[in-house]
DNA sequence: GATGCAATCGCCCGAAAGGGCGATACCACG
DNA sequence: CGTGGTATCGCCCTTTCGGGCGATTGCATC
């Protein structure tokens, strides 16, 4: 069933749709064989450990251990790990994120079969893999302002309709501190108000609908 | 191949890895054919004219003609046509324009192997599947404040950071008129000020990331 | 014809926001 | 050791916001 020489992957997606069919776009390859799959981020170290797979294929978003959670414990636990992650939304953010963590690459689930096929191939001979689309976008991110942790609790704070007061109140500091937060992010948003500022918020991606 | 008594499916999405995941999970019950693919609506119309199948699988998302307005042209040539409506992301508030339009049901591509079969198998019947799940998500929208006409142009305004001023200048009514509305759209989003109200709009679906 | 809703316009006022001008301290990176 | 980013705190001032209290018109629905 197995080739000897076949390229061992180990799947990670909770849609059994879409593990099914990756498991059918990587049998049209014979080099390829799925030795496992797994449907969350817990279930896919343990796979990892028992299999040893060459390459693993794993979905960002999962409930419970989300994708980008279980790559770094992954690849704390085993550093050499081949992963090439897959998302199948087009405004994730967290490509960057993906990649610095050691993602060996970064796939829309709407790849065709070859490109799939060929990154692969391509990670397991100890490349990266990163689409034309996805560079572009990854530059796209880089000019984004990027928002401090405080200025991420304080933007919070604003989508909840929180006053500056009441947000200095919740993390403890001096309303003029809050207003201090609060210029810079208007100003890295280049947003005029709290309220374009947090639209702004929700188009990059710094908030999110899904309750966080 | 296809046994006689076989139920007819065509498959609309515009990803490869999907459209072959499900031609898998179809191939698991044997009354299930997968009788043609279509990779967009403007196909999926074509498809359907030449095949007759006796159900229809369409993503919700597809570039181009997308699946709503599919689902509309399709049922508007054969209006007996039995459409299932699949989707990718948990909050979509097409539900009820696909169940006005006339979707025999609304799935998310993370339904199990199971439910799919048995969806298709009950709408081929000439009945209607809408998940459990599915059926909360629509009294959760129907619960949603609604908002008038103008009290959405307001909105937008908000959103981009106008000042009342000057939404009431880019509308041509009294600054006075604006605050009326900003007190309206406050109370029925019931947010603290226009920060957590826009917040609000684009948690329910109001208010879109993609540039309107 | 009443009832309800949307849209329009009005005033008063206190609280909040945001702009502009500062400052100190810490820490990491070069 | 300087440079830059982050987090903290400070004041002054003008504009804007949002609450509370109104109102009339028109339109559709019942």
């Amino acid at each position: 069933m197995a080739p000897p020489n076949s390229i061992r992957v180990l799947l990670v997606d909770d849609h059994s749709v879409v593990r099914m069919g990756l498991a059918a776009v990587l049998s049209l390859d014979e080099d390829l064989t799925v030795v496992a799959e797994a449907e969350d981020g817990t279930q896919a170290l343990e796979k990892y450990q028992a299999e040893r797979p060459d390459v693993v294929l794993m979905d960002v978003r999962m409930p419970g251990l989300g994708g980008l959670e279980a790559l770094r414990a992954l690849l704390a636990a085993s550093p050499g790990a081949r992963v090439l992650m897959l998302t199948t939304s087009e405004l994730d953010d967290d490509i960057q994120r993906a990649i610095d963590a050691g993602a060996r690459g970064y796939l829309q689930k709407s790849v065709s079969r070859e490109e799939l096929v060929r990154a692969i191939h391509q990670v397991h001979a100890g490349g990266s893999y990163i689409p034309e689309a996805t560079r572009r976008r990854l530059l796209q991110l880089a000019k984004r302002k990027h928002l401090s942790n405080r200025e991420g609790e304080v933007l919070d704070g604003m989508r909840r309709g929180l006053s500056n007061r009441d947000i200095a109140l919740t993390l403890s500091i001096s309303e003029h501190t809050v207003k201090a937060h609060v210029k810079a992010i208007l100003h890295k948003l280049e947003s005029a108000d709290r309220a374009e500022a947090v639209a702004r918020g929700f188009e990059q991606g710094l908030l999110r609908v899904e309750g966080r």
